[in-house]
RNA sequence: GGCGACGUACCCAAGUGGUAAGGGAGAGGUCUGCAAAAUCUUUAUGCGCCGGUUCGAAUCCGGCCGUCGCCUCCA
C-alpha cells in the first residue's frame, strides 16, 4: 500500500498515517445541525473528507466512514443561555421537532447526492443515542471529571490537564479576554455542560439519573464515534471553526473517561468566503447548495471546490467559478474525444507506459495530504499531452483506449468524484431527438458544400441558442449538448 | 486582549531551502469557409514590505503592514 501522509492537526504536522488496524480505516466527520438547508460551507466540507474516504478506498482499504446527524442538543448561543436550535427552528415552522430534523435530513442528503458526495456507511443522529450519551457522562461523574448542580452536569476541565491540547489553549489563557459569561453554576467558565435540565418549554427532553433534560451538544460525537469505530479510531474531521470548543471537548471527554487516546488524526478542513467576506449565519450572507446549484451544474462546484487545498480557505465569487466551470468542462471534452476515438489496431504509439505513469503521479499528489490541486494539475497535463499527441496521429489502439478510459474513469471519476453517472449519460451523444439532429446536421453539410455559409452558420447559431454546440471537423459535424 | 492561519501574475490556485505547477482570462500562430474544439508560443528576474541566516529563500528567523479565522452559533 503507498504511504499516505496526512496533516494532523493534533501535532501539527503531516504524519505518515498508519491505521490502527492493517487494511481498514475508521473515520468520523461531524456531521450537519439539520436545522436549514445546507450551505457552501457544507460542500467544502463534506467534498473534502469525501476525497478522504475515496482515496483510502483507491488505496485499498476497508473504510468505515461515520457521519453524525445532529438533531438535539445542539444550543444557538452559549452553553448556558442558549435555545435548541432544532426546537427553535419547529416553533418558527410551526412542526415538530422531528419534522424538521426529517426535512433538512434529507434535503441534505439530497444535496450530498447531487454533489456526488459519497453516502457515509452510518448516520446515527443524536436523539438515538441518548443511552450511549447518559452512559458516558455517568462516567465522567462516577471518575470524578464531572459535577452535578441543579439537574445539570458539567465536565470539570480543571481535572483534565490536557484540555487545550487540539487547539493550544490553556484553561488559563480562556480566563482572560474572554466573552464566556459566568454562569454561577459552573466551577470554571471553562467548564461545559454534559447534560442540561430542560425547563417545560423544552419539546425535546429524556430521564436521566439528574431529572428529565438533554444532552450536551459535544457529548454526541464522542458517544457516537466511539460506539462505531472503537477507541481509539483513526481519523476525526471536521471544520476548523469547530476545534475549538467542539473538538477539545470531545477529546477531554472520551479520553478522561477512558484513559486512552480518543482520535489518532485530527483533520480540519478551512472556511468559505463569499467576495472575500466569512460566510455566517449571523451575516446572512451564506449560500445554500441549491442556490448555487441554480446556476452551476453541480460537477462545476465540486470542481471549483477541488482546485483549492481542503486546508485554504475558499472564496466564491463569480470569477473564479466561471474558471472552474470552463476548466471541468475540458476534462469533460477530453473524456469525450477518447471516447469517439475509432479504435484501429494497426495504431503505431501504444499509450500503456504514459498511462501507467499519469496515474502514479496522480496518487503520489493526493498521498500527500490530498493535494487535490496538483492531482487536477496532473490530470490537466496529461489531457494537453494526449490531446497533442491525438492531433497529430488519432488512431488509437482498442487495448490503449480501453485504458485511457479506464485510468480515467478510475483517477477523475472514483477518486476525484467529478464524472456521475448524471454527467455520464447527460454527455453522451443520443436522445430522442438525435435522429433530427442528424438529417439537420446532413442538410447543413449539403448547405456547406454549396457554399451557402450564410444559412449553415444561422443554424449553427440558432442551435447554440438552443444550447446545442455544432463542432465542424475534417470528418464531419458533430453536436453537443451543453 | 489571547490563540492561530494566510498574503504568489488580470482572476483562481499549487509550491516549505536549489532557482516560480495547473485552470481561467488576454495576445499572437497552426487547423477551419468562418466559428467551436484542440494545439503551439507568450503574459511574475519575481512570490505584502524591511532586515537577517545561507553558496543559494516564495520557502527558515525577526520586525512591520494587511486580510481572515477561533476565543459566542456555524462545515
Amino acid at each position: 500500500m503507498k504511504k499516505l501522509f496526512i496533516y494532523n492537526s493534533l501535532t501539527r504536522r503531516k504524519e505518515e498515517f498508519i491505521s490502527l488496524h492493517e487494511g481498514f480505516a475508521g473515520i468520523y466527520v461531524c456531521g450537519p445541525t439539520v436545522y436549514g438547508h445546507a450551505h457552501l460551507g457544507h460542500a467544502k466540507s463534506y467534498i473534502s473528507f469525501d476525497i478522504v474516504v475515496r482515496f483510502l478506498r483507491h488505496l485499498g482499504y476497508k473504510v468505515r466512514y461515520v457521519q453524525n446527524i445532529t438533531d438535539v442538543g445542539h444550543l444557538t448561543d452559549d452553553a448556558d443561555a442558549g435555545e435548541d436550535k432544532i426546537g427553535k427552528q419547529a416553533q418558527s415552522e410551526r412542526l415538530q421537532p422531528m419534522e424538521i430534523v426529517e426535512t433538512y435530513t434529507r434535503s441534505f442528503f439530497a444535496d450530498m447526492d447531487a454533489l456526488n458526495v459519497l453516502r457515509p456507511d452510518i448516520s446515527p443522529r443524536a436523539s438515538g443515542h441518548i443511552p450511549e450519551q447518559l452512559e458516558l457522562t455517568q462516567m465522567l461523574l462516577e471518575k470524578g471529571f464531572a459535577y452535578e448542580v441543579n439537574g445539570n452536569v458539567y465536565f470539570d476541565v480543571s481535572k483534565y490537564s490536557a484540555y487545550g491540547k487540539l487547539s493550544g489553549r490553556s484553561v488559563a489563557d480562556l480566563l482572560e479576554g474572554t466573552r464566556i459569561e459566568v454562569n454561577t453554576e459552573k466551577r470554571h467558565p471553562a467548564d461545559f455542560a454534559l447534560w442540561k435540565k430542560a425547563g417545560p418549554e423544552h419539546i425535546m427532553q429524556w430521564n436521566s439519573p439528574w431529572g428529565s433534560g438533554f444532552p450536551g451538544w459535544h457529548v454526541e460525537c464522542s458517544a457516537m464515534s466511539t460506539k462505531y469505530l472503537g477507541q481509539p479510531f483513526d481519523i476525526h474531521g471536521g471544520g476548523l471553526e469547530n476545534t475549538f470548543p467542539h473538538h477539545e471537548c470531545e477529546i477531554a471527554q472520551s479520553e478522561a473517561a477512558t484513559g486512552k487516546t480518543f482520535a489518532r488524526y485530527w483533520m480540519h478542513n478551512n472556511m468559505v468566503t463569499v467576495n472575500g467576506v466569512k460566510m455566517g449565519k449571523s451575516l446572512g450572507n451564506f449560500i445554500t447548495i441549491h442556490q448555487a446549484m441554480e446556476n452551476l451544474e453541480p460537477m462545476a462546484i465540486r470542481f471549483f471546490i477541488l482546485s483549492s487545498h481542503y486546508r485554504s480557505p475558499l472564496d466564491f465569487s463569480d470569477d473564479a467559478l466561471t474558471a472552474g466551470q470552463k476548466g471541468f468542462q475540458k476534462i469533460l471534452t477530453f473524456l469525450r474525444r477518447v471516447t469517439e476515438l475509432v479504435p484501429a489496431t494497426d495504431a503505431g504509439i501504444r499509450l500503456e507506459q504514459v498511462v501507467s505513469d499519469y496515474q502514479v503521479a496522480f496518487e503520489n499528489e493526493l498521498c500527500d495530504d490530498f493535494n487535490t490541486p496538483k492531482a487536477l494539475a496532473v490530470v490537466f497535463d496529461f489531457i494537453r499531452e494526449m490531446n497533442s499527441l491525438f492531433d497529430q496521429d488519432d488512431r488509437l489502439n482498442p487495448v490503449d483506449q480501453a485504458g485511457l478510459i479506464n485510468v480515467l474513469r478510475r483517477t477523475v471519476g472514483d477518486v476525484l468524484g467529478l464524472l456521475p453517472d448524471a454527467v455520464l449519460s447527460n454527455k453522451e451523444q443520443g436522445g430522442d431527438f438525435s435522429g433530427v439532429m442528424e438529417l439537420l446536421l446532413e442538410l447543413r453539410q449539403i448547405l456547406r458544400r454549396e457554399k451557402n455559409f450564410a444559412l449553415a452558420d444561422q443554424i449553427r447559431q440558432k442551435l447554440t441558442e438552443l444550447k446545442i454546440e455544432i463542432k465542424d471537423t475534417a470528418d464531419g459535424s458533430r453536436w453537443e449538448k451543453k
